[in-house]
DNA sequence: CCAAAAGTGTTAATGCTACACCCATGG
DNA sequence: CCATGGGTGTAGCATTAACACTTTTGG
């Protein structure tokens, strides 16, 4: 750590955020049309320079409020990586924290004002490469969905991209979408509702919707995030996606 | 990202490092002993400011071989995650990038110079609170060790800790040092040789040690890191620890 | 009644745990 | 021969995958 060292020098700090949601059984990624250079006109994520005497979290719930009206995080925030300083600004050297952010489909106040459009994005057309994105957004992009990947197989996280109460088949399309596989409803139902401290039934079902009422559910104490402490690994042994 | 925001501030950057290896069938920890204030005379892990034009990685490797004489890295390095900016240096803000090296105990050079000494420690008198780390690195040391213990479950990351050929049994050691608990050695074997594209044979034995000489293995072609390339998830169904 | 989705039962395959057991070396 | 660790076989248990089947709604 700091030493005795030359010229403690100092590097620009961005924040990034990689937003995931599902919108109608695809994963999707909140991004915006930059306004100014450099990558003008482009999509980007959303984000900006951390503040002086700011901490990332803050400085990431603050750029997410600034371009979609969010007051309270609405979902799961954690911290992704971070990349640089070198070669990923045109501009020179920047360092950036890049965070993912596992939420509802929530609405992003977008057009009409002077702020630069958010909207959602399938994450399929970036990653295929229909969509190209500003800077290094793309491989921030990638390493997201490759962590919500793997966290949604021994982690209740799958919940945060659901409301406070869902259904089983509802948890399942999240699991479809982010995986980019089918499961079988009827095991799907059966491990997660059979596994202790993931689920809990709120007695209420849905009304309304075609065939059979479905039951609601909530996370379960255990599994929900008690603020900062980490995320229990609450399916063990794991939901494992299928491979290849 | 960079946007029209007030004024681009800029933060000290670090890099830290958390080495761990096995020794004596223990995982250990680098640390190094501090010669400046704050915290003169705490351990504290190795780690540095980031030179201008530097890059993360580059930057933690330059740190680690000022500190350690080792001139390529030793084993398997990656970043853990960023801490800060706020409320870890008592000088003021800075944010640091944590890095997690996985690596068989190579020599530290030490003591007789005016460097700060560096040596290994087990690092369960450091969790336990028998040794206490200077700014927040006992919680980056923590984290580190955590997510080496979910790595081996996967990941072909065991075997950064041993030499480039290796019997099982000294597999097996990393794995019951890393996790803290006992595995059953025949089933360890069957698992670890049978699983396809983890581990090679290389046709050799050892030789010497009592009892029945043991082949010596070196990791399969298709677990061998990539330079810069993700680390595969080889061991699937993973190999995983006992819980509570 | 029919379609559609929820949820339960059942069976075969797979993988893991826990051992018994044999193999190959040094002393 | 014996102690020590390497390595194989195998039975029982837990979990998964695949699919038949019943339940409950809307049209």
């Amino acid at each position: 750590m700091p030493e005795s060292h030359p010229a403690p020098a100092c590097f620009p700090v961005t924040v990034d955020v990689v937003a995931l949601t599902v919108v109608d059984d695809v994963l999707n990624v909140l991004l915006v049309t930059r306004l100014i250079e450099p990558f003008r006109g482009r999509l980007a994520l959303p984000g900006g320079f951390v503040l002086p005497g700011e901490d990332l979290v803050t400085a990431a719930i603050r750029e997410l409020a600034e371009e979609t009206g969010v007051e309270q995080v609405p979902g799961h925030l954690e911290q992704l990586g971070s990349y640089g300083p070198r070669g990923r600004d045109p501009r020179g050297d920047v360092l950036t924290v890049a965070h993912l952010l596992l939420a509802p489909n929530f609405p992003v106040l977008s057009a009409g004002s002077d702020a630069e459009h958010a909207a959602w994005y399938p994450v399929g057309q970036v990653l295929d490469g229909e969509l190209e994105l500003a800077f290094d957004h793309g491989r921030m992009l990638a390493d997201a969905v490759e962590r919500a990947k793997s966290k949604l197989e021994y982690s209740p996280l799958g919940a945060a991209f659901c409301g406070d109460e869902f259904t089983v088949a509802q948890l399942r399309t999240v699991y479809e979408a982010v995986w980019g596989t089918r499961l079988d409803p009827r095991n799907f139902h059966r491990k997660a509702t059979g596994t202790p401290g993931f689920l809990e039934d709120t007695g209420r079902m849905t009304t309304g919707e075609t065939g059979r009422p479905a039951a609601l559910f909530r996370l379960a104490a255990a599994a929900r995030p008690a603020a900062g402490q980490p995320i229990r690994a609450v399916l063990n042994p794991p939901l494992m996606r299928p491979r290849d």
